[in-house]
DNA sequence: TGTATTCCTACTTCATTAGTAGTATATACA
DNA sequence: TGTATATACTACTAATGAAGTAGGAATACA
């Protein structure tokens, strides 16, 4: 289980526009070459950070990307779930009708705990980016690689 | 984040190994019909099981696989970490040289407390097979399907 | 010896991830 | 109004890993 390039690059994109929040629209090419990421394709990972809410986008010249809320407002378990998907540990826990004994099923009661537990946690350590933010600007080297 | 069906495979026949704990060796065509698993991918499974010494096997006719340790004695955490292999958010949580800026990354300070969450969460769901099992034989379904 | 079983290795197939590419569309500004 | 600068959209490609298949060798029982 190892977090996909899409949440980490995606992530790493969140905060430099927290970072950059309240300056106006940050552009792709600028994150691209601060945070060594094809521009092509943060492109389409900010599609799905767009749709998902969390940006807003100018288009043309001077235009970019801006936080949708402020940086305080936005939670490490949402840009989570956004970009990785939900926690899924086997199909049944969401949809009984994936398996004909998902009625009687133990394991699937053992499976459901372990999946609302990983989602707890991730709900607990929801950190506020602002705090993350603050914390890189304090470090020397403002590095928040993921 | 999807278990894979190594994982869901596997521990069903861990199962299936426990439920029949103490009648001699069970052999795998057993396992594979009873849990419509394919024999020649569940043999790669059992041997990834094996050399984590999870099981034992007896070879030839009249052979078959054992659990190496009685029932309560073996956590769902080891298995899942034989099969599914150790959470890993991200490489830098690891290995600090995978990333030149580690040493003072704020997001991998994050990530290696989500980690460690996620680990503590699958050492206290820690199940004991044998209530599983018995579990599982008074079901009137006798099923555990993952 | 014959049959049942694990063991070992290689191959195939499919889906997903990661990334590239080209073009259309919108906007600022000279 | 023209041009440079952005995002938007869609399609394609390459690499990787998961899932499964296949064949035969080694072993042990009867």
């Amino acid at each position: 289980m190892k977090l996909s390039t899409r949440t980490r690059y995606g992530f790493r994109a969140i905060m430099e526009l927290a970072e950059d929040y309240g300056h106006g629209p940050l552009q792709l090419n600028v994150i691209a070459k601060r945070q060594d990421i094809s521009l092509k394709y943060l492109e389409q990972l900010m599609a799905v950070l767009k749709s998902a809410g969390f940006v807003r986008s100018v288009r043309g010249a001077k235009g970019g990307y801006i936080l949708a809320k402020a940086p305080n407002q936005i939670k490490l378990s949402d840009i989570f779930n956004a970009l990785e998907g939900p926690i899924v540990t086997v199909e049944c826990v969401g949809d009984k009708s994936q398996c004909s004994r998902a009625v009687d099923c133990v394991t699937r009661e053992l499976w459901m705990q372990v999946q609302d537990a990983i989602e707890k946690v991730l709900e607990l350590m929801t950190l506020h980016l602002q705090e993350l933010a603050d914390k890189a600007q304090k470090s020397k080297m403002s590095s928040y690689q993921i």
